[in-house]
DNA sequence: TACATACAC
DNA sequence: TATGGTGTATGTA
């Protein structure tokens, strides 16, 4: 390791003199490094791991050092830094705090990891190595037989993305280190600050500690996106299928695109320099754009965005309109939408001078530099005609840039458009593959462009002596484990190919030897469809459990929320918990039935959390992250048809003659709402006549909705499958025990589940269920009434495969007005003590002892809503109902919960209106009730934290909004309202 | 499938 | 005072 000699901590820039050669050499003393003599004559020689594992830990203990944490100069921009200096200041900022101590903890595991390997290595024997060496290398006379250096592949970086254009807005900043972000965390920095370490990724404190004079801007990402937006739209113009992978980078594939150019006429490769007199115009055009763009560009989005380019077809005629009008329009340009530009008709003997060239131009590429500046001549001054009057105005200073038609020269002049259009410069690298291309964009940044000529000697030499960490997906850890193997360039990689081979997967030793070679994707490709979504939040501590459930609460109300933007829906929820000592662990269910709404997505997200909160018992499960992510995506042609599977379809169905059965949905068929998802855990849970309160107001909803007598076939199909999942039917293993721990033993109380929270309300068992379903005759009045509900829900029909779930998922409910919908005004649970039991319930079910779960309240919960049910049958909620359940939709509406009357015009409308009455005044109210009673004297943290978080996401009018529907649930009569709503649909 | 890890941006 | 959020891939059991 290079020692600088020691400076004082003035600070200045913190850098050395001399490059640092000797990176992070983690495993061993570079004297200990096999590559140094030996190794590169014999690929199969290798260090002693012990030698090298237990030194490099000990100077890990003697230091106390955490190298993980030492700032990664791997980034444009940070050469030649004084990273011992900056590692010091790091470090003391960050020692003694969890982070640290994780940071620490993480190390010492990667370091097990690698001492396992190194054993394995040395158990390896000569001719295992030997045998590996020859397989690898048949692999590799494959590979090179199938090297494709016919594509011209670029991976196009913006320079400093979010610091550039905050830069660009507020040009005070451009003489000062800033960065983008806060003291948390810093999404990116200027060149200025990384000259004192200061980069992305990296807390802003600390960054503060580098460099006070450091300024800390917010992210204002809807301007980052309008400008991402402009980007691609000119990269779209050369590749159609271009592939953008965040705000501020892209690949995209210029190889058809050249095969035009060569016929392109000059003018057509003629663009207009606009100079920094215009840049206000530009300013001003950027504004609006920016408004207008300012939308969502998440990766569907920008998908669609981009089919609109690529599905418009006629490539010649967008590239044909190819200069950025934006330079040359008036302000008051009507839409403000940056379109793409047009060529000004420049004779072609017109020069033009180089546009100004900010940025490093030391080090840009030397082919760049050769090439380009041999075509970047001066232009006269004169005044130039705007043919097509798209500029408004005649420019003194027009000057004029032709660019060539090889693939440099496009890039540049792509680039040239960038900054002309955005005022932020570009860096881009060209090579035969993704992999190698990217590797170049960050060769000359900022606002350079670096190639590598697509012959295998090129990019053999490209690759020599590359550090492998400059290879994407390549981190620190990999870089770890492939150091103690004395594997730090490209070359080492290769001699050491057969070691790889044999310690690594084989996913892992492919990929490396591809890297060996120089090799990529040699298509650009777009984003498969996503996998996966998820919301995920970072607060001050939480322990108490109801509100890691409130917080839990929020996040599935958020994801629920993006879920519906791209209309996905889900069959794994997974949750994922930081804790306080930043240890991350991630819990995870999956359904047979895909969901999406924030209720269903709760029941399982909540459940996971409580079984964390009960495996830490009588510890409190403390966290400072808490994340919900829905995965296992149905496809799409699917997720179209389960659109039909909404209340509103059966209807529709039942009400156009059609003889299928009122519930034809499909199992993947889920538009839930609150209530059809409690009721299809009726049906899959263990049976049970617990039925807390919560439940009973969903079966009255569906009561309302879908008061149906009949099962027929589909849902036979639906509920069968159900029951041979074994929902219900049996624990396994260590569920078992559990549940019965908090359960009062199954046997004697079957209905009894360990939730209660809101536990399952219908007194239903599944194997009656099942009868029922498959027999297909008249119902019982309880059957009828859970055959009516299973209607209701086919769409949601719950199948659990995990037993554990079962209960849980089924049992969204929340207390509140459960009681009301029960009983009324003459609420059995009307007392405080009853409320706050509910309150427990749903806050802390862990806490739930077998009496509270099972009782007899609940059995005369059960008993009145089994009541009502027949209620409804006796009042002939036939199939007739149906019709004028439907009829009565298209009423004035009543909502139960509120008391609000509106006019539907859906009952799906009404639906997610009570759900949101439900859900979201509710749940806080009951919160803050709990909260106040139950924990106002023993934690200071929950009035800090606690109804901040509550209020912090996309509830903005909760607050006073939930204690006023408190009042007006606690005032009215909730049940007498659900009577109301059922008598008005009767007298109608 | 569940979970942990690594990685990128 | 204080170390992010979102998504993908992979390895292992």
């Amino acid at each position: 390791m290079n020692t600088p000699p020691s400076r004082g901590l003035d600070w200045k820039e913190i850098h050395v003199d001399e490059e640092e050669e000797d990176d992070e050499n983690w495993a061993m003393p570079a004297s200990t490094l096999p590559g140094q003599a030996g190794h590169f004559t014999s690929p199969l020689s290798v260090p002693s791991s012990h030698q090298i594992i237990s030194g490099n830990k000990d100077l890990q203990l003697d230091n106390s050092r955490v190298s993980s944490m030492d700032l990664n100069t791997n980034k444009a921009g940070m050469e030649g830094l004084d990273k011992e200096k900056i590692n010091k200041i790091i470090m003391e900022a960050s020692k003694g705090s969890r982070f640290y101590d994780n940071q620490k903890k993480r190390e010492k595991q990667t370091t097990e990891r690698i001492n396992k390997m190194m054993e394995k290595l040395a158990q390896l024997t000569e001719s295992e190595k030997q045998a590996a060496l020859t397989q690898v290398d048949e692999m590799v006379r494959d590979l090179e037989l199938s090297r494709d250096l016919s594509r011209i592949i670029v991976h196009l970086d913006m320079d400093m993305f979010y610091a550039a254009v905050e830069m660009r807005d507020d040009p005070e900043l451009q003489e000062k280190p800033m960065a983008v972000g806060g003291m948390g965390m810093l999404s990116t920095s200027n060149y200025k600050a990384r000259r004192f370490g200061v980069r992305a990724a990296m807390p802003g404190f600390i960054g503060k500690k580098l460099c006070p004079e450091l300024v800390l801007v917010p992210p204002h990402f809807d301007k980052y996106r309008a400008v991402s937006k402009q980007v691609r739209e000119i990269l779209a113009e050369y590749d159609p299928n271009f592939c953008p992978m965040s705000l501020d980078e892209a690949y995209f594939d210029l190889t058809e695109y050249l095969e035009r150019r060569r016929r392109m006429s000059a003018e057509e490769r003629t663009y207009l320099y606009c100079s920094a007199e215009d840049h206000g115009q530009v300013e001003d055009e950027k504004k609006s754009t920016s408004d207008k763009a300012a939308n969502n560009v998440s990766i569907q989005e920008r998908t669609s965005d981009e089919d609109g380019y690529g599905s418009s077809g006629d490539y010649q005629h967008q590239s044909s309109s190819g200069v950025d009008r934006s330079l040359f329009t008036s302000v008051s340009k009507k839409q403000g939408e940056v379109t793409s530009g047009k060529v000004l008709s420049v004779p072609a003997e017109i020069q033009v001078k180089s546009p100004r060239r900010h940025g490093n131009t030391n080090n840009a590429s030397s082919l760049e530099d050769s090439r380009s500046e041999a075509e970047w001549d001066e232009q006269p001054e004169q005044d130039v005609e705007d043919e097509d009057n798209t500029c408004g105005t005649k420019r003194q200073d027009g000057r004029f840039e032709t660019f060539g038609v090889t693939c440099e020269e496009v890039v540049r002049e792509i680039r040239f458009r960038i900054e002309q259009k955005t005022k932020l410069t570009a860096s881009a690298g060209i090579a035969p593959n993704c992999m190698l291309a990217k590797i170049c964009s960050d060769k000359n940044k900022p606002n350079g462009q670096y190639r590598i000529q697509p012959s295998r000697e090129d990019v053999m030499d490209f690759i020599r002596d590359l550090s492998i960490r400059k290879i994407s997906g390549i981190g620190k850890v990999t870089e770890r484990m492939l150091s103690a193997l004395g594997i730090q360039t490209c070359t080492d990689l290769y001699q050491q190919r057969a070691l790889s081979y044999l310690l690594f997967s084989q996913t892992s030793s492919s990929h490396f030897l591809h890297i060996s070679l120089g090799l990529g994707s040699t298509h650009v490709e777009r984003d498969g469809e996503r996998k996966s979504m998820s919301t995920e939040r970072t607060f001050k501590e939480i322990s108490i459990p109801s509100e890691l459930y409130s917080k839990c609460m929020e996040l599935c109300e958020a994801l629920a929320e993006d879920l519906k933007k791209e209309q996905i829906q889900g069959k794994t929820v997974t949750v994922k918990l930081k804790t306080v000592n930043f240890e991350v662990k991630s819990r995870a269910s999956s359904l047979k039935v895909p969901v999406r709404s924030s209720q269903e997505i709760f029941a399982i997200a909540r459940d996971l959390i409580r079984t964390e909160i009960r495996a830490c018992h009588p510890q409190p499960l403390r966290l400072r992250l808490m994340g919900v992510r829905l995965s296992s995506f149905q496809d799409a042609s699917k997720l179209s048809r389960s659109r039909q599977g909404t209340i509103l379809d059966m209807f529709a169905k039942k009400q156009s003659n059609n003889p299928q059965p009122v519930t034809t949905p499909t199992p993947d068929c889920t538009e839930p709402t609150m209530g059809l998802l409690e009721e299809s855990t009726s049906n899959n849970s263990f049976s049970g006549s617990v039925g807390t309160p919560g439940e009973v107001s969903d079966v009255s909803r569906i009561q309302v909705l879908v008061p149906n007598t009949k099962v027929s076939a589909p849902d036979t199909e639906i509920l069968t499958s159900d029951t041979e999942d074994g929902v219900g039917v049996s624990f396994d293993n260590k569920e078992r025990v559990e549940k019965k721990d908090v359960v009062s033993g199954s046997k004697k109380a079957p209905e009894a589940r360990d939730s209660t929270q809101s536990a399952v309300g219908v007194g239903v068992s599944v194997n009656r269920v099942d009868r029922s379903v498959s027999s297909d005759t008249e119902l019982s009045s309880e059957q009828t009434f859970e055959s009516a509900i299973t209607a209701a829900n086919v769409r949601t029909s719950m199948t659990i495969s995990n037993p554990h779930h079962s209960q849980s998922h089924l049992e969204p409910r929340l207390p509140f007005c459960e009681d009301d919908f029960v009983s009324g005004r003459e609420n059995e649970h009307s007392s405080i003590a009853d409320r706050e039991e509910h309150t427990k319930q749903l806050y802390h079910p862990e806490l739930l002892s077998k009496s509270e779960i099972f009782n007899q309240e609940n059995n005369q919960r059960v008993d009145k809503l089994l009541k009502m049910n027949s209620h409804a049958k006796s009042d002939e909620y036939g199939s007739e109902c149906t019709s004028s359940v439907e009829a009565e939709a298209q009423r004035m509406l009543t909502c139960p919960i509120c008391r609000q009357e509106r006019a539907y015009s859906t009952l799906e409308g009404l639906n997610q209106h009570i759900d949101a009455c439900l859900n979201k005044s509710a749940i806080k109210e009951m919160l803050h009730r709990d909260k106040s009673r139950s924990f106002s004297s023993s934690n200071n943290q929950l009035t800090k934290s606690g109804p901040k978080k509550l209020h912090s996401r996309k509830r903005s009018n909760s607050g006073s909004g939930s204690s006023s529907s408190k009042k007006k649930r606690s005032k009215s009569t909730p049940c007498r309202t659900l009577y109301d709503f059922f008598q008005k649909k009767d007298n109608h």
